[in-house]
DNA sequence: TGTAGGGTCTGTAGCGGCTACAGGCTCAAG
DNA sequence: CTTGAGCCTGTAGCCGCTACAGACCCTACA
């Protein structure tokens, strides 16, 4: 590109590449306010500045922790425009921890619903089955 | 209703109490085909039988159990419209128990990380926050 | 200098799995 | 006979992307 000066910014791609982020989704994530509107070209084209991999690359690894995206947004300051203070991170952080670990035992009982039926299948070409009359009875929770 | 004769029938919104569904998703499983059209009153109303009843359980439940909407087709006979063997079943629950459990080892990495982290959190007014580090610099898997 | 091929731009539509209307009919109770 | 609840239909919206189509632009090579 006409103004690629020396080390300066990345295009939309190689910001795609450099966080392994889908292409289209640094796009969203621009759309939707999570990562500000980068200066363009005179052609139009995006030119990304460090700072902008640096908050994809947030918003990637908070996506991974399972934060939502509402939550992201608070960490990142975006919700009353101001950073967010240690206190609301760790309230943040500590809501969202409640949450994993609940659907973590959630999980640990569908596991052994689905472990001790799955055991009492015979794994035979007959259409009758204990893992079905399980799911047809069985209650969760 | 004018044919609502003794034990017959439930009413859409019947059926809704009955087994807890939200009263839209009955007509979204028919559309889609999880529940087979039931019969109608002269007024058009739907009419179901407890085999509707049993049927949308065993989807709520399968549901409740984490199998993807693909899998409870399949379940239900729904793909290639014969009654599914013990070994189908047998095989499509053996691949979402691993699914479940994978998932249960990605949250507890999850939880682990939040837990070091937020307990390095001091809780103060200060906006530079030890889990915004972490979430800049920790990886996952 | 021309051209081929990639990359990027925009807007819009689609995905799954519901959920929530609006606007009209029908039914049962008073 | 009226009132209010329930049901009918179709359609639009939700989230968080993802995938186009059709146009433009930039680089490399002949």
């Amino acid at each position: 590109m006409s103004d690629h000066d020396s080390e300066s910014g990345l295009t939309r791609g190689e910001l795609a590449r450099a966080t392994g982020c889908n292409i289209e989704t640094i796009r969203h994530y621009e759309k939707i306010g999570m990562l500000p509107h980068p200066p363009r070209t005179g052609a139009g084209y995006r030119i990304y500045a460090r700072s902008h991999a640096a908050r994809l690359r947030f918003i990637l690894r908070a996506r991974e922790l399972g934060f939502a995206m509402k939550d992201i947004r608070g960490l990142l300051g975006l919700e009353d425009g101001t950073a967010p203070t240690c206190a609301d991170v760790h309230a943040r952080t500590e809501r969202h921890l409640a949450d994993v670990r609940a659907k973590i035992d959630d999980l640990k009982r569908i596991e052994s619903v689905l472990a001790g039926t799955a055991a009492k299948c015979s794994g035979d070409e007959v259409p009758d089955c204990p893992v079905l009359d399980a799911i047809t009875s069985s209650f969760i929770r």
